[in-house]
DNA sequence: CTGCTATCGTACCGATCGGTTCGATCTGAG
DNA sequence: CTCAGATCGAACCGATCGGTACGATAGCAG
């Protein structure tokens, strides 16, 4: 075994390293508000040893943002899978779940988001489209299970609720409760595309 | 009157031609993707007259979004009114003048939310947040029209939906006619809460 | 004509950026 | 102990950035 684990040369410690110190630093600051010295020293780490696990800037940011979304998406389906079995309390947990979330300290809007905007045309848009579509695959899933007719056009609707009162908490202050309005608004359409028998 | 107007000279003119000229470069490569002696000579004029205008690049960010944020302002505000004086057909107007914005080959987001997004801490965030104000305010007074127990609730789901669908159909490729479905859960939202007698 | 002002074009500044290189150092495998 | 690979620290590179300075020019008021 030629590769040392567990180890402090171990390189994918190192790796996971500079994506966790990284993470919050390119959300609060912006992906160009940050130059990669300034990263370097956060993690305590060489700038040889950045560019050797992720070859540049730009893989750096790829890497940190696909971490993002795979916590987040797992973050936000526990949260569902803890809501029982109920589609109308699972879909509550969602945009409780995200109340939660607007209301930390740190909220700057969502990291994937907030990324495909500031680099427009990179990999940071396919990197966005791909969590919403995770996203959109979660709540697809809890559309299923209430069996309403167009499952796929309601999970779109609760999928531009969801996006839209994220931005809206981050983006217009006179709006506080974002998520509360939103959550209100997700649940009246379940209800209206129920099937009344 | 010692300031010549109309003329080649005439400052306002100036301007307003930067304004107008940096506008889509900025919306297009993103506020930090443009240098300052790039837009001049895009523009046709100087960095002495550029800095003289607007003081620093910040200045000219400043003035560019609020210059967007009057005109889709008004843009949205006149297709409303020509919708008619039926809440229902102006809310409908709102976001199938989206639509069409959406399907516009150069589409990239909201100038003002990709900004808030580009610059967090900055006065961009403050632009956004005032662009969702007036905003609101136009989604309100259709609120109002119709007679609901509580137009701002409405209004600010209305607008969590108008929000929300512009950056998924930015975004989440997956997603297209974002807006026709946001319309369609705008108008049932309406439907849900008007009295009914 | 005489100013005044807006503008141009260019050169220039210091700072910062992303990225590379290299010798020294440490660690763990064998 | 020896060796290979991972890391460090710092110097270094070319490019670009936002911003400034200056002499020349052009249009208008008086």
């Amino acid at each position: 075994m030629p590769v040392p684990k567990g180890s402090t040369l171990d390189p994918d410690r190192t790796r996971a390293a500079i994506i966790d110190t990284a993470m919050p630093i390119l959300y609060e600051r912006g992906l160009d508000g940050v130059g990669v010295a300034e990263l370097c020293t956060a993690v305590g780490v060489s700038k040889e040893t950045l560019y050797r696990h992720f070859g540049s800037k730009e893989g750096l940011i790829e890497a940190v943002l696909e971490a993002r979304s795979e916590r987040v998406t797992r973050w936000l389906r526990e949260a569902v899978e803890a809501a029982g079995d109920d589609p109308a309390d699972q879909l509550a947990a969602v945009f409780d779940a995200l109340s939660g979330w607007h209301a930390e300290p740190g909220f700057r809007g969502c990291a994937l988001l907030n990324a495909g905007a500031q680099h427009h045309g990179g990999p940071e848009l396919d990197v966005a489209g791909r969590h919403l579509e995770r996203r959109l695959a979660l709540l697809t899933s809890i559309a299923d299970r209430a069996g309403v007719p167009d499952p796929g056009a309601l999970a779109r609707q609760w999928l531009v609720l969801v996006t839209g009162c994220t931005v809206v908490a981050d983006q217009h202050p006179g709006t506080p409760y974002a998520a509360r309005l939103a959550r209100d608004a997700a649940l009246t359409l379940l209800t209206t595309a129920r099937p009344t028998p």
